[in-house]
DNA sequence: GGCCAGGACACCA
DNA sequence: TGGTGTCATGGC
C-alpha cells in the first residue's frame, strides 16, 4: 500500500498538466452540497455491518437488512455469532448478495473477537496493519476495508471507491482499479479522520447526483464545471 | 421490464 | 495483473 495521509504534495495532475488541490475539491463540494453527517449508525457494530452490507447495494435495501438486525440481535456480536449462517443469510436477505456477504458478517466477528470486541484495543495498532488483517477476510476488500479504517477507527485514509474514480476521470486522472487511484491521491495534512470522512461521503453523495452511470449531463461543483476547476 | 446500487472474488489467459 | 462473469435484492 502507498502511504496515504502521510502529507506529501497535496496536487491532483490532470493530463493537461493542470491542477486542483483536494483542498479545494473538498471545500467545492463542502460549498455545494453541505455536511452529509455520515455514516448513518447508531453503534459501532452496526456501522461495521452496514459496511458490509452496502457493497454494491443500495442504502435503502441496507436499511431493510439492519432493520432485521436490529429487532433479532439489537447488533450485539454475541446475538450475532450465536446465529446460523442460515439465519443470518434470512436477516440480511434484502441487501442482496447474502451468501457472500453473511460469510463476510462471520469474517468481521471472528475479526473483532481477536481483540476481545474491544475497538479501543486497536488504538496503538498502525493503520496498514490493520488493513491488511482485514484484507484476510473472505468478502472485505480494499474499499470496505478503508471504509472501515476512517469510519469505525476515524483515521484518515482516501477511500478510491467507483464514484471517486469517475469523479477524477472527469478532472482529467482516469485510473484503472481502486489501488491506482489511491496511490495518486494523497490527503493533505490537514485531513484527519473525521474530514476524511466528510470527503468520501461528498464524492458519494455528489456522484450518486451527477455521475451515474448513465448520466451524460456533468454537474457543477458551487458554481464551476468540472473542468473549471483546474487551474 | 431493464437498469442500477456507498464491491468482492473466482476463473481465465 | 488485467479482463470478465457471478453473486441477489428492491426501487425507480
Amino acid at each position: 500500500m502507498t502511504s496515504l495521509h502521510t502529507g506529501s504534495t497535496k496536487i491532483i495532475k490532470s493530463s493537461s498538466n493542470k491542477i486542483i488541490t483536494i483542498d479545494r475539491l473538498f471545500d467545492l463540494l463542502l460549498e455545494t452540497l453541505g455536511e452529509q453527517f455520515w455514516w448513518p449508525a447508531r453503534s459501532k457494530w452496526e456501522l461495521l455491518i452496514g459496511a458490509v452490507l452496502v457493497q454494491n447495494t443500495n442504502w435503502t435495501n441496507v436499511s431493510l437488512s439492519l432493520k432485521n438486525l436490529a429487532h433479532r440481535t439489537d447488533f450485539s456480536p454475541k446475538a450475532i455469532r450465536e446465529l446460523t449462517n442460515q439465519e443470518l443469510q434470512t436477516l440480511i436477505r434484502p441487501s442482496g448478495f447474502f451468501n457472500n456477504k453473511s460469510r463476510a458478517l462471520e469474517g468481521i466477528l471472528s475479526w473483532t473477537e481477536t481483540f476481545n470486541d474491544d475497538f479501543s484495543r486497536l488504538k496503538a495498532v498502525p493503520t496498514d496493519k490493520i488493513r491488511k488483517s482485514l484484507l484476510q477476510i473472505k468478502g472485505v476488500g480494499p474499499e470496505t476495508a478503508d471504509v472501515i479504517v476512517v469510519y469505525l477507527l476515524d483515521r484518515p485514509v482516501f477511500i478510491a471507491d467507483a464514484y471517486a474514480r469517475r469523479l477524477f476521470t472527469l478532472l482529467g486522472k482516469e485510473t484503472k482499479s481502486y489501488e491506482e487511484l489511491q496511490g495518486i491521491v494523497h490527503l493533505s495534512p490537514s485531513f484527519n479522520g473525521t474530514k476524511a470522512n466528510e470527503l468520501h461521503a461528498l464524492i458519494d453523495v455528489y456522484g450518486k447526483q451527477y455521475l451515474r452511470k448513465n448520466t451524460k449531463e456533468i454537474g457543477f461543483l458551487a458554481g464551476y464545471k468540472l473542468d473549471q476547476l483546474l487551474d
